[in-house]
DNA sequence: TCTCTCCCTGAAAGCGCTCTCACGTGCGGC
DNA sequence: GCCGCACGTGAGAGCGCTTTCAGGGAGAGA
């Protein structure tokens, strides 16, 4: 039961090996130069006393710990609703790693508490390096971190200035095409579901669709949702009762389209003959909604692999670019 | 932007504060034996310094990390496919964890490589406790770890004899009386389409329809899925072949469910008129879809947050139950 | 046969922290 | 006025490991 206590040391390997720690040390980590013999006593000994080694120990020496923080500045509850965004960088992130042979160390928090607690366990170098998901606003941690010298990378363009490097989608180019499909097939009065302000992505889409816009004599409407389902729907409504004549709309997440055709079809519009309805995130459901929806690609579980190869990239040293941006594109379906 | 190397050490609070190294210790840890002004003098040092403490150098003395690995013997994309199981249990673990102060660590993993990956890291004390999630067949790595002392909890009775504590659900009660309910809302050929008998869940929940049905004059009908909507779907088709009359349907999960009413509805079956279908987990959707679906509600959120409960318990050294059964209870709605 | 290398191996220093133990100081009690 | 007792503080050992450095032995060249 408690044999808990009686976990060997490298000590006891080496007695047992009849060697020095030192020559046991250097099996255990693979060091080429120990004569074939001694090497596998010592084997030998660590298979016979089941020694595996203490991290701890380990990392006091080395400085390393082969863990990652993934910050997700979100509550559990968000993380893991039926937006599969976060799961998707998750995954990403999971896979990079497990293949570098690090762990993942998983941190969700939205609250101030948490926040700090983030910041006391990542600066007490409990793991080598941090990588943060969709930060809100300004969001002064990670530039807090990379100064006291941890590996640092987020994903999305950072709002302010900062020197942590980044990985994004390219929001705006995926939006502009996905409103000139709008003008091409003859839309005239196109309007705009926006995610939230205080994130580049809400923000970026925006500027997007009025980019595009602004090519055309098209005037914009737009209304702003949090990238819920239940926000696109409320969106819509009010985009319909300030123009009810609208003939198109660009929904600035494929959660919020799917809000804003419930909307449509409650009150009667057919889609796409009446209304065009272009999301965004191509998530797997929006394959099979009724109409099978039209919406911007982001690569989500590449953009999590991305931030993970980044920032192995940092720890190990090497030059990274300042930023990374992944591509985005239309996918055309039954909607629009 | 390298002060990385910079990192102030306890030494060097002590040095400027003009104490003793414990001195600084016991401060920094809140012992109630410094004097007030030399307490506010090693808080004045720390504050300068920007003073954390190193992480592994205090693991390797106190031997504790206030880490807790959760170990999902799944793919990620399993862990984070439109079956929401893990990610409460994700959250719910995480919601106790955050109370007390530790640090999720996530493992998935469905490969050899990586179970061994998860032998080394938790043995290596890189955490103080491990949760075990979803095991299928007979796991031996829990009881391995508990032999070796390391804290160990699991959800899902164990299969074969096991010393670890695990906390469940009470599948055979909710089963019995989702087919009591079949029984007596005067239905006779009562199928069911159960899980993969690799796992307890799908065990158990067989094991409750069977044992309901005996004390009947009902025969069992039975196909087998894996707990995804395709493989309901299937199982579906395959019962109304075997017996095209039956007008009842327990299915051990929602997804399989779905699956279920979705191939029922292909082939014309009204439900419930034609044939009931009660499903088993009442996940969120489960209210939303036509009809509503008739349901065995399991508390998986609090499954989540009794299993992290159960093991800072063990890693406290307090005494546990070796089981934890929570209840489960019939939902009836409108498919049944 | 002797010396010079080149390998291997071991001794020992430390990584940064906690915690036991011993010691000094200031106080109250007799 | 002296002793004893708290109470606070510091010295130092040690957690388990890696890594430098020096030394010993074997082999090669002279």
């Amino acid at each position: 039961m408690s044999q808990a206590h009686e976990r060997p040391t490298l000590e006891a390997v080496a007695r047992l090996a009849g060697v020095s720690r030192a020559t046991v040390s250097r099996v255990v980590n693979g060091s080429p130069k120990v004569a074939e013999p001694i090497r596998s006593a010592v084997r030998r000994a660590v298979e016979e006393l089941g020694y595996i080694p203490n991290a701890a120990a380990r990392s006091l020496v080395t400085q390393r710990t082969d863990s990652i923080a993934l910050v997700l500045p979100e509550s559990a509850s968000r993380v893991f609703s039926d937006d599969p965004f976060f799961p998707s960088i998750i995954h990403g992130v999971s896979q990079e790693l497990d293949a570098a042979d690090k762990q993942l160390v998983l941190m969700m928090t939205n609250t101030v508490a948490g926040y700090e607690r983030v910041e006391r366990y990542t600066t007490a170098r409990h793991v080598d390096g941090v990588l943060f998901a969709s930060t809100h606003g300004v969001d002064p941690l990670p530039g807090q971190l990379a100064r006291l010298g941890v590996p640092v990378v987020v994903t999305g363009r950072p709002l302010g200035r900062s020197a942590v490097p980044y990985v994004d989608v390219d929001h705006v180019g995926g939006v502009r095409a996905a409103v000139r499909h709008l003008l091409e097939t003859g839309h005239s009065r196109i309007a705009t579901i926006a995610g939230p302000q205080d994130m580049v992505a809400g923000i970026d889409r925006l500027a997007g669709y009025r980019a595009e816009l602004r090519g055309s004599d098209r005037r914009s409407i737009v209304a702003v949702g949090d990238f819920t389902r239940e926000s696109g729907a409320t969106a819509m409504r009010q985009l319909l009762e300030d123009d009810p004549l609208l003939d198109a709309v660009f929904v600035a997440s494929d959660l919020m389209a799917h809000g804003a055709i419930t909307t449509l079809r409650e009150l009667g519009r057919r889609i796409p003959e009446d209304v065009a309805v272009v999301g965004f995130d191509d998530f797997d459901i929006s394959r099979y909604t009724d109409p099978p929806l039209t919406t911007v690609r982001q690569p989500i579980l590449e953009l999590g692999r991305e931030l993970a190869r980044q920032l192995l990239r940092v720890i190990a040293g090497e030059e990274v670019p300042p930023a990374v941006v992944l591509p985005t594109e239309l996918v055309v379906r039954a909607s629009a």
